[in-house]
RNA sequence: GCCGAAGUGGCGGAAUUGGCAGACGCAGCGGACUCAAAAUCCGCCGCCGUCAAAAGCGUGUGGGUUCGAGUCCCACCUUCGGCACCA
């Protein structure tokens, strides 16, 4: 062992043998349990950032303790591979997109064995490839086959930075997700993905998940925005049709002043054509909408509204009111038409005093008369029923189910329940992604390619236009085709999938990487699968995990996995900052972690990472704690190397302890309640910054006792459990000094230590004494002594009895081994 | 507006069940070693106060419960995150 802490020479030689040797390849077996420890895989674009660094470091962690705890780990690593970054690469330096990408895994391959992590390389998985994308296309037809796969005409958001459709989640304040630009509205054919069919169930199935963050449950929560109410009908007085409406307070229907439509509603056009209000109306309407989606949806937009001349009836009470269109109403949601009750709904209430529009009350709290003339603003809580017929009396909740269940019974109405999420729509118009395995002939229509035919293979050699569109369309050789079904020339769809339907169910994919019969083997998903502990970045929260829940559900449901949530417990990392903002480009702030580790080493890159803050929160970047932990790493060196020097290379503890003295009864109690600390810390908590600090704690201890203690045996047992508490999180220096510790076998085949609770006991302990809650004293006391006898010694003491003199005393709290409270008056 | 998380020294953070607030680390200060420096080892390090001590104050603010509150309850302030003319 070198007297020198030189961590470039031990890591590159650790790392080179784990690969040479396969360290890390697991697979089933019914000897051990199992567990699947998952990071998000990274897109590869070009260079580990630290986010990575935090997020593979946590994992890497949390594998090696699981293993060191004989479990049988499955640790993976692959790259989500298709995407923009690729063929914005590709316009601009004119490389084809798969050459970009495999350089950048390349690179970014070799970064990742640079940090130490144990992974099981066999597993490796690239989306991009047509061994991973023929298997995304054909999970696509499963999906087309079960109806939940559909292609539709409708108002889509379309990014004009990115030349593409986007999904619903990838709009943010109406700008893009990816590139902040203002998304607009088109309306286009496009395929989706039925994910509302999963709305219960991906809302209901949360309250499974007791090992996610309520964060991000609520998050999703909000985003799937499940409501309850009743869809309720209104008959149009100059025609024969009917509006309906979606409402959460049908126990107000017999308050409805007006009913306003959302000026995208068909019925709107057909009820003025032909009348003198037409070209006003028209007019309106296309004002509202020429206002960019941003405008509509803006709360401080004003709130405006025009009569159509038509009208419905109140089916409740035979009424007749107005239909106005408003810019408000949002066609998409419910059904894009709603009641106005001024009298109960904040918006409608302003809404009528603007438009001089009439009010009922129909509900007010008890023993109150309101008046709308008084009213000062809509009355939204509960109350009593008034003006409503045979309800009157009722409260409104009981009101509620009765009024549905009557309305149900003259067929004008039921219960419904709504929700904000929407299809997923998955089409891009973009050339880097897997193409949709569908083809269009003039006389079959719409066909999926034969599952024979797949993989759908992306072509080679690519002209891309500086108009960013996809080329696909451009090349008949690709979009050129015959029908599967009837052998007529015919054309293929040139859009591709997003990629988040490819990142939908990689996790699958790691338990069987290689299949080249199915997706993935049953027997083998099933052993794997839930996902023990997957970790990754908040910003996935709705996105990424509702996506792969989606998926997880389906391929239940068509008997692929026998699991219906893919993920059992999630780690939501935090960011990495720099000068309290996330480290980029534009802000100058990035801390490269080739450099890191350049300088100090991955072991030190890693300690400090895991060190500086809890996983979830925010971490500041602060290069001197880095060089702290260096100096920490350098600390355990020289300690352990010394020893092992002056015993022969030998530090193998250990046989009967025999008699101890105090500073070695010391140091092996603070030993195992070390092992205590961090097992807890770690496996499960997870809060690898305080077991760090434990074993720092340990160290300091041992520092001491090589200037008190004298058995040999004790500090060996002291410096074998230090290096098994930091293998997790420092491989490489561990290893090494495993090795010079005359071990032969692996640190990382070792069997975490086990606490010794013999060794925990203590004969004294420090008890405070306080009066009125207040410290005043500190005594040393045998452990357990009789609570009665603590008193008598306590109050006996001469700097309390003083502070005693001329004072009552109340009252003498104890508690045992820990603290004595003396309340006087 | 609704929902969620957080607020502790100069800084990152700790206090796991209501029981010594500030573990551990960074920065800072002092000492040892050295011709000197670096490295290392040892010590100090909330505020106020004092020669030194004692006393006092102190976990966003204001109340409350309790022998005892960073921790529990009520009200509020601030910051961050999500949702939002959602009918």
């Amino acid at each position: 062992m070198n007297e020198r802490y030189d961590y470039a020479e031990i890591e590159s030689k650790w790392q080179k043998k784990w690969v040479d040797e396969n360290t890390h390849r697991v697979t089933e077996s019914d000897s051990k349990p199992k567990y699947y420890c998952l990071e998000m895989f990274p897109y590869p674009s070009g260079n580990l950032h630290m986010g990575h660094v935090r997020n593979y470091s946590i994992g890497d962690v949390i594998a090696r303790y699981k293993t060191m705890h004989g479990f049988n780990v499955l640790h993976p690593i692959g790259w989500d591979s298709f995407g923009l970054p690729a063929e914005n690469a590709a316009i601009k330096h004119n490389t084809p997109p798969a050459k970009w990408t495999k350089e950048n895994i390349a690179n970014m391959n070799r970064q990742l064995h640079a940090m130490g992590l144990s992974y099981d390389w066999d597993r490796e998985v690239t989306t991009c490839l047509p061994e991973y994308y023929k298997w995304t296309q054909w999970l696509f037809l499963q999906f087309y086959n079960k109806g939940l796969a559909y292609k539709k005409g409708a108002s889509v958001n379309w990014c004009p930075g990115c030349h593409t459709v986007l999904a619903n989640e990838q709009v943010v304040e109406g700008a893009c997700e990816r590139c902040d630009s203002i998304v607009e509205k088109k309306s286009l054919e496009q395929w989706f993905f039925k994910i509302t069919d999963y709305a219960d169930r991906l809302l209901e199935d949360l309250d499974k998940l007791e090992g996610w963050p309520t964060k991000v449950k609520t998050m999703q929560e909000n985003w799937i925005g499940r409501s309850e109410g009743a869809l309720i009908q209104f008959k149009v007085q100059e025609t024969d049709d009917v509006v309906e409406v979606f409402t959460t307070r049908p126990d107000t229907v017999f308050g409805v002043s007006y009913m306003v439509l959302a000026p995208e509603h068909p019925l709107v056009e057909k009820l003025i054509d032909g009348t003198d209000k037409a070209e006003e109306v028209r007019a309106f309407v296309k004002k509202v909408q020429q206002m960019t989606e941003v405008e509509r949806s803006s709360t401080e937009m004003e709130k405006e509204g025009l009569a159509i001349g038509a009208h419905v009836i109140n089916p409740a009470n035979g009424q007749v009111v107005p239909i106005l269109i408003g810019n408000y109403v949002i066609y998409e949601y419910g059904t894009g038409a709603v009641m106005g009750v001024p009298t109960h709904d904040e918006r409608d209430f302003f809404f009528a005093r603007k438009y001089n529009l009439p009010m009922t009350v129909v509900v007010q709290p008890e023993g109150v008369s309101l008046t709308p003339e008084t009213m000062e603003g809509a009355y939204t809580a509960e109350g009593i029923m008034v003006n409503s017929g045979q309800f009157d009396g009722m409260t409104n909740t009981e009101a509620k189910k009765a009024i549905v269940a009557w309305l149900e019974e003259k067929g004008q109405g039921k219960l419904k329940v709504n929700y904000r999420l929407r299809d997923w729509l998955i089409s891009r118009q973009r050339f880097w992604g897997a193409p949709i395995p569908i083809i269009y002939c003039d006389h079959c229509g719409a066909v999926p390619v034969p599952e024979e035919q797949l993989p759908v293979l992306l072509p080679q050699d690519v002209n891309f236009k500086p108009s960013g569109e996809s080329p696909l369309k451009y090349m008949d050789e690709f979009a050129q085709t015959t029908c599967p079904v009837c052998g007529a020339p015919a054309r293929r769809e040139t859009d591709t999938m997003d990629t988040f339907v490819c990142s939908s169910w990689y996790y699958l994919r790691y338990t069987d990487a290689h299949n080249d019969q199915k997706p993935f083997a049953k027997d083998k998903a099933d052993y794997w699968m839930n996902v023990d502990q997957y970790i990754g970045g908040v910003e996935h929260a709705i996105l990424h995990l509702l996506y792969a829940r989606f998926f997880t559900k389906v391929l239940k449901d068509i008997g692929l996995v026998s699991v219906d949530e893919p993920f059992k417990n999630l780690l939501t990392q935090g960011m990495v900052l720099k000068e309290g903002s996330k480290m980029s480009k534009s802000k100058g702030n990035i801390v490269s972690p080739e450099e890191i580790i350049g300088k100090y080493g991955a072991d030190t890159a890693r300690l400090f990472i895991l060190f500086a803050a809890p996983p979830e929160r925010d971490l500041e970047w602060n290069d001197q704690a880095v060089e702290g932990c260096y100096r920490f790493i350098n600390r355990i060196w020289r300690l352990v190397e010394e020893f092992s020097r002056s015993h022969d290379g030998k530090c193998v503890a250990y046989g009967e302890f025999g008699d101890l003295g105090k500073a070695e009864k010391d140091l092996r109690r603070l030993t195992h309640t070390t092992i205590k600390r961090v097992s807890e810390d770690v496996g499960v908590r997870f809060n690898f910054n305080t077991a760090i600090s434990a074993i720092m704690e340990l160290v300091n201890g041992m520092y001491q006792y090589r200037e008190q203690g004298n058995n040999e045996q004790v500090m060996a047992e002291a410096i074998e459990t230090l290096i098994l508490l930091m293998a997790p999180f420092t491989p490489h220096v561990t290893e090494e000094l495993w090795q010079g510790m005359g071990h032969t076998d692996s640190v990382h085949h070792q069997t975490w230590p086990t606490v010794d609770e013999k060794a925990l006991i203590a004969e004294e302990t420090t008890v405070v004494i306080q009066i009125n809650g207040k410290v005043r004293d500190k005594i040393n006391l045998p452990m357990n002594m009789d609570s009665k006898e603590v008193e008598n010694l306590v109050l006996a003491l001469p700097k309390i009895s003083e502070q005693l003199t001329g004072k009552d005393i109340k009252k003498v709290v104890v508690i045992p081994n820990k603290l004595v409270n003396i309340v006087v008056g």
